[in-house]
DNA sequence: GCGCAGAAGTGACGGTAATCACAGGGTTTC
DNA sequence: GAAACCCTGTGATTACCGTCACTTCTGCGC
């Protein structure tokens, strides 16, 4: 496993916006309690209903954040990159994990449980100020997928989500953006709710148009002009 | 328009678990920032996307938090009692209202302004720690209802929506639980997210099986056992 | 190189729910 | 008390999407 220094692990939590305004004292107290946690692919890192009982920081890796229906249907609700944190509901009200993480890639995380970071944050409570925003940045994640879900057709879900994939890991490319890395249809079709043959379907009639292209499994966008348009007339 | 005393005012916040741990000083200092104000039944409070600069609690009526498409259609997202908050998530970030809020009937509104607000937290950064397991109690409201949207069908949905109803303002009778107040199948259809067409029938077959019966548009839930079987078996 | 597993691609079919259309009942309004 | 309006009830039709069943393709390990 990959070893990470005090400095590291300081360095990634003071760029997330949680600690934003913490002093370097506080992020010191705080990353004495951390450790470090490596998980394979496809490894669960928790389930929903555990109880909730550390905050994580993604050091490395890609993390997904998702939820299952009792026959194993999965939808995800979030895919986390390095410098991202989770765990924090479940943390801060002592219930169960409202949502699974598992590492869709070899993933480090730094983990503080809950015994070191509650008494710590009664002791510092403008870190409790600071985690405010954090929760209601979640909560509009939330309240816009609950309204994609609801308005929203297969065809304009799945080219929001491709041209957000686009937005966050996209690489410029002579003629279009390409996600940086390989996505199978059928997570795809678990970010949007569908089944692989639904996306597979949708995204071969974009291929036809010219408005995508697959090499290698990383998805080209060409015109996502297009995409844009499916989002705003389809909606009804 | 009812006046509200200072000490009545003061007993809404306390009842409130976001003033749990409050100290009767602290309740006092927010109190003298409160106005009341009134709106009519179908009167919007506020809109989706303005500026968030209050803290409502309400103090009688029903109020509806609901966001609507571009086309006009609507979705409940949660149906507030008196006693409940509301609109704390732009108070705190700052940010545009996530949904729009309404009066369901004649509703009477306690209100403190963000420039009370905000300051009044920094000067008191423990409010700041009560209201982390308020935001978590949302997003966990938040992630049930993308559960349900996405894996339940709309008897499954249908039915839990109704047997909460039930729970929350049914009163119990000879033959069953009435829920105690009118309810147009067109808000069961905002809702569950559904047209009321589709609502109507569901109801009709229901009633038909003796599951529910409907006088005076009230709703008698008559064989709750048979609802909550519906709610597990359809979730496929 | 063979076999195997996982991913992609496609056709046929069926089911859930939206849409459209209209009729009847109850309430409010003037 | 007639008109206007909203809510209910129901039929016919259509659209979207899931399910099933199958084939192909692509690594990947042995």
């Amino acid at each position: 496993m990959a070893r990470y220094s005090h400095e590291v692990l300081r360095g990634l939590l003071a760029k997330h916006m949680l600690f934003r305004d913490a002093s370097a004292r506080l992020l010191d107290g705080l990353v004495k309690f951390a450790t470090v946690r490596h998980f394979n692919t496809n490894e669960e890192i928790f389930a929903k209903g555990d109880p909730g009982n550390g905050l994580y920081g993604v050091l490395c890796g890609r993390v997904s954040i998702y939820t299952a229906s009792q026959e194993g249907e999965e939808v995800f609700l979030n895919i986390l990159e390095p410098g991202e944190i989770f765990g924090e509901i479940a943390l801060i009200d002592g219930g169960s994990r409202t949502a699974s993480a598992g590492a869709m890639e070899p993933v480090d995380l730094l983990q503080i449980h809950r015994d070191h970071f509650m008494p710590f944050l009664r002791d510092n409570p403008e870190l409790g100020l600071s985690m405010l925003p954090v929760l209601c940045e979640r909560i509009r994640m939330n309240v816009e997928f609950i309204e994609d879900a609801v308005f929203l057709h297969l065809s304009a879900r799945l080219a929001k989500r491709i041209l957000s994939l686009a937005e966050v890991h996209g690489r410029p490319e002579p003629c279009g953006v390409r996600i940086g890395f390989k996505l199978s249809q059928q997570d795809l079709a678990h970010m949007v709710g569908a089944t692989r043959e639904r996306v597979n379907r949708e995204l071969s009639l974009w291929r036809e148009h010219g408005v995508i292209s697959i090499d290698d499994g990383m998805i080209l966008l060409r015109k996502a002009e297009r995409l844009k348009q499916m989002v705003e007339e389809i909606s009804a």
